[in-house]
DNA sequence: TCTGGGGTCCTAGGACCC
DNA sequence: TCTGGGGTCCTAGGACCC
């Protein structure tokens, strides 16, 4: 959730531009271009369930999440794929590089999607028009592969632009137009809107963007919650001041695997949460993160679902700690799976941190907690913590715009 | 529609502290 | 001994997104 008031709404930043630019039918686009024979042919990537169909599909009804059955029911003549993710990988590597060639200001919001601030390149590149047609024709020649570009002055408009204007196409709204394009939508366009608080506003008898945008603030928190009604009230108002924010990192990453019918024995379930935890474990140092809480996901045979977490004291990416809390909170909930059957195991870790600078703030805390003043004070933390923790206090002076004096040599200091 | 795998954010209650 | 209010952390669940 954004603050609403604090920033210029779109009305009072005239030269805003963002673009919101999305690949469409990701998957299956790649698997087109890299299979000629796919081309032009309803195509589904996926197996138990669609990850992704391709625009001749989904003209039968397909979309991603459906069951496969159903998906074959409905159309009999697709082609059906098996996920190739490193080649979804590679492909989405080589857009976010044109997008970053573009602007640098450039905020990834999954594999297939990203906002550009473009609002500064008008004198420099042009208007943002001709920058997102250049983006749409370079993405198509470079990588091969269709893309989708809405253009407004907040991310929510941008975003519904470009969903407006698939397949392969490009939108503007207007400044002018921006009432005129929103209001009559569905509020199912809205972000955040999905079938649960859909039927909330149903119930209020609002059905479109407008209609919402009409009622008390105070009134739709009433109905949807404090934080959802403020947010659908200033997203139907026009006001998104949230700004394209570079370098955004993940608050935390998880693991899982669907087992199907077959009843899994505990002893199963055990070797296969190593396995997860191995995997996430691996995710974490290979990204430079530790992270302090455990969460167990399971999925039980009637689909029901329940979590179970765990907090520890300080933050890791070992496997063996890691292994050991996963563990326990899995013999914990022993009871749980055994009497209702379990479908999924999933393990995520969250309360990530920069494994580096987590390094540096430890003793900065342990110095600040035992009240020593960190700048300027290095002598003091000497005395008390040893040479090391000069060396990395002085760092994170350094890293947090502290005066600090000269470093000793970390070499010869032993830090 | 008989259901994957990866995430984000919000809510609410209880424990604990001041 | 009884009482209030506020803040933070942890846990569990839920809604939503791609």
């Amino acid at each position: 959730m954004f603050d609403t008031g604090s920033v210029l709404s779109p009305r009072e930043r005239p030269d805003a531009a963002i673009i919101h630019a999305d690949l469409d039918s990701f998957f299956a686009s790649v698997e087109q271009r890299d299979d000629p024979r796919l081309r032009g042919r309803p195509v589904i990537v996926g197996g138990g369930v669609v990850l992704a169909a391709s625009y001749e599909a989904k003209a039968f009804g397909v979309h991603s999440a459906m069951g496969g059955r159903a998906a074959t029911a409905a159309c009999p003549d697709a082609i059906v794929v098996p996920p190739r993710f490193d080649a979804y990988v590679e492909a989405s590597k080589r857009v976010f590089e044109i997008f970053r060639d573009t602007t640098p200001l450039v905020e990834g919001i999954s594999i297939d999607e990203a906002f550009l601030d473009v609002g500064g390149l008008r004198r420099l590149v042009g208007p943002p028009e001709q920058i997102a047609a250049t983006l749409r024709a370079r993405v198509r020649d470079e990588v091969g592969l269709p893309i989708s570009v809405g253009i407004a002055r907040t991310k929510y408009l941008a975003k519904v632009a470009s969903a407006v204007s698939k397949p392969d196409g490009l939108l503007l709204v207007p400044p002018h137009g921006e009432e005129h394009f929103l209001h009559p939508l569905p509020v199912e366009r809205l972000w955040g809107v999905g079938a649960v608080t859909a039927a909330k506003l149903h119930a209020e008898g609002i059905y479109t963007i407008g209609q919402l945008a009409t009622r008390q603030e105070v009134e739709l928190s009433l109905a949807v919650g404090k934080a959802s009604g403020r947010h659908l009230h200033a997203l139907a108002n026009l006001r998104d001041p949230r700004p394209v924010e570079v370098g955004r990192r993940r608050g935390s990453i998880g693991s899982q695997s669907a087992m199907g019918r077959r009843k899994q024995t505990f002893e199963e379930l055990e070797v296969l949460l190593a396995a997860l935890v191995d995997r996430v474990a691996r995710r974490l140092r290979a990204g430079e993160r530790i992270g302090r809480t455990f969460t167990l996901r399971l999925r039980f045979d009637d689909y029901t679902r329940a979590t179970r977490s765990a907090t520890i004291p300080r933050s890791t990416g070992a496997t063996a700690t890691w292994l050991a809390t996963g563990r326990r909170v899995l013999r914990e909930a022993r009871p749980l799976v055994e009497e209702r059957g379990c479908t999924l195991l999933g393990i995520t870790i969250s309360g990530l941190v920069d494994a580096r600078t987590e390094q540096l703030e430890l003793p900065l805390f342990t110095a600040e907690s035992k009240g020593v003043e960190i700048d300027g004070a290095l002598d003091a933390v000497r005395d008390r913590f040893g040479k090391a923790a000069v060396t990395r206090a002085a760092l994170i002076g350094r890293h947090t715009g502290h005066e600090m004096p000269t470093l000793p040599d970390p070499g010869r200091s032993g830090g």
